[in-house]
DNA sequence: TGAACACAAATTGTCGACAACCAGACGGCG
DNA sequence: CGCCGTCTGGTTGTCGACAATTTGTGTTCA
């Protein structure tokens, strides 16, 4: 406890709120912290050594981005995962794949810079799944295509697209833990053909790979949500 | 003073935070609040009767709306209207057009409920072009096509497009009020079509009447601000 | 005259405390 | 036995005060 205070004392002023937004934010990514997960404010606030104030307009972030919900007089919890309108998000997801890939490739030729930031995201998408790292992974497959969208250059699609993927990495959590072993250099694969047309200023090409790309990791989803609904309606028949 | 404490009284207990954040969006919105204008925590919470807290989390809301800027350890202020980007706003805004008109189009044949919504928020339109008051028309206009977009159904086109809207509302604000008089009823006419068209579950024409209603507000607009900078140009040379 | 330093005013970030409110437990009544 | 009202524990919403930081001003020195 001491040490937690003597720690949070090198911390600059503004930072507070910024430390428990950001590790909770990851907690709840995660998925360390279930759906359902009660978020009492006094326990946050010992355990980060701090005044529920800072708590409190973390929880305020966190609730803007749809992480956590707030029951009004009574706590806040960790927001649940809306499987009923998962279609929906993947149509949301396969329009701004299209979007910001078509996007980036009628770009490129005019902004290599930028080309040099996907490519490094690419290789830290590589090193995660050479080490089995599913976290790390999703973040940076996460990163790979913002760095497309940013490339593509319209601050509104960025952001919307930024918000479709963090909302689906708790999907994608579950989804990747079920392979840890058995690797997908397919996606690997795709990315570096999604590259590839991108640099080549190809905009159609670019489209259908993000096509592709986009179906097929929708289909792996939903079979393996398929999968799961099986599973527990085997067991509940028992 | 006293009579505005006394006013606050009869409020309820959570209501505090949402007084000050609905307030403080609809003057800026309004344009009442002008962009760049200081927002002081302790003239608000004075203005409001109540504590710097509630306040402070009001402000935290409009910042994750992007309607104002917090500057750390300084004061926050409204956030400037970004000119620079505006091209890229109107292509997503008519993207999010298309898509929800579209959309609709498509299951109006399934829920009629939804239809007589949208006609009222029609209605609603109509009156305020017929009593010239520009807000009312913004809000209505707004209003109008979120309902469009609820019918589509996708709840995370719905979130994207409403967020669209509310950002170019003060743009609309600037615009709408060089014509006082001269009431656009061309839009009226533009949106009966719309709803005619998603009605008879037209896709294709519901598409193709999106994008001319998209490109009619923004050549609108575009033809506005070159007004605009023109002007200021010929003053500066003055 | 100009720049650098120190000081002062104002504003935010954080804290601890209190009151309102809800959920659930307990007991009384029909 | 079941339903309703009361009470209690616990959590949030709000408050006033303090501390840290920044901006702008004024002063001093080269």
């Amino acid at each position: 406890m001491a040490a937690a205070v003597e720690a949070a004392k090198t911390k600059t002023r503004g930072s507070g709120t910024q430390k428990v937004y950001e590790t909770l934010r990851h907690e709840i990514l995660a998925m360390e912290l279930t759906p359902g997960s009660p978020l009492d404010e006094v326990r946050l606030s010992e355990r980060f050594g701090m005044s529920r104030t800072p708590v409190r307009e973390a929880l305020l972030r966190l609730a803007s981005d749809s992480l956590v919900t707030t029951l009004p007089n009574r706590n806040t919890i960790v927001s649940a995962i809306n499987f009923a309108d998962m279609p929906h998000y993947f149509e949301a997801l396969t329009l701004m794949y299209r979007i910001s890939t078509r996007g980036a490739a009628a770009r490129a030729p005019h902004d290599r810079a930028m080309m040099a930031n996907i490519r490094s995201r690419q290789d830290e998408f590589v090193a995660a799944v050479e080490a089995q790292d599913a976290f790390a992974m999703i973040e940076a497959n996460r990163e790979f295509h913002v760095a497309i969208a940013e490339l593509a250059g319209n601050a509104y699609y960025t952001g919307f697209f930024s918000r479709l993927l963090d909302e689906g990495r708790r999907i994608l959590r579950l989804y990747y833990s079920t392979f840890e072993d058995q690797l997908p250099r397919q996606y690997v694969n795709e990315h570096e053909d999604i590259i590839a047309a991108i640099e080549a200023g190809d905009t159609e090409r670019a489209d259908r790979l993000a096509v592709a790309h986009a179906g097929q990791i929708v289909r792996q989803i939903q079979e393996y949500l398929a999968r799961e609904a099986e599973q527990a309606r085997a067991l509940s028949l028992g």
